[in-house]
DNA sequence: CTTACTGTATCGTTGTTACGATACACTACT
DNA sequence: AGTAGTGTATCGTAACAACGATACAGTAAG
């Protein structure tokens, strides 16, 4: 899960830890309550300093999506529950339109973006 | 067509620039020939240092995406279809990485992604 | 209690990013 | 030839990113 990390991209690479964990958590990969990594462990997976690896933490943690607890670990916290139905599908259709007039004004297909979608959902797009 | 930079954001600046410009060569609205904005004239719109530019400009250089000439400009190469696609699917895959992550932050679960893709796109997801 | 694991907090060092300012060199146009 | 517009180059400054190393502090389990 923690496998793509690009040294050589301008992103950052505590920017790129934090949102390949953003995914993993939207994705329900990662579930609440769940730990993740130690810093450490995620460290030397990544080959990438601990320091890196905790500003990424930190920054999920300031997004409310972990909680990092000294002595036990980081853990993904509770978000999904909290909201109702209605508004999860209105937010999502909000946020599909947003991607789809995006995708649009970049001159990107519907095939660019179910592509995409499949090989980062892991679904069947027919 | 260069309204969307966002200083706050952890990738840099140039690379901004330079993103959104590979963007608009791979989906033809900058045609081969076509100048770019003149480096200042660009820093100003973007509000940004020239300096900034030019690093942007040089990188797409670099990747042979444009030519600079002094004293005439920065023109629009001609690009392989190849590599058009490879850049297409390579922002469609950010731009649902993007959305995947703002669904994360706002508590939407991949279902719900899922069915509004459905909706919008006219599309069956398995 | 002890131990082994968590996260936390410092140093310092290196390279990158972005800024501001200034000057130079080339091209296109009048 | 003159001029206004290009890109080019080089100072310096500040902040950030990432590294390495080291120590401290809290938790869980034997």
């Amino acid at each position: 899960m923690f496998d793509q990390i690009d040294p050589r991209s301008p992103t950052p690479l505590y920017a790129q830890i934090a949102g390949r964990i953003r995914v993993a958590v939207a994705a329900g990969e990662l579930r609440p309550g769940e730990s993740l990594p130690s810093v450490r462990q995620l460290a030397a997976r990544l080959r990438v300093n601990p320091a890196t690896v905790v500003q990424a933490y930190r920054d999920l943690e300031g997004e409310g999506f972990v909680d990092m607890r000294q002595g036990a670990g980081t853990f993904v916290r509770e978000v999904l529950a909290e909201r109702r139905a209605g508004e999860r599908s209105k937010h999502a259709a909000a946020l599909v339109q947003r991607m789809v007039a995006e995708a649009g004004r970049l001159g990107l297909s519907t095939k660019d973006l179910v592509q995409a979608i499949e090989q980062q959902l892991e679904v069947k797009v027919a």
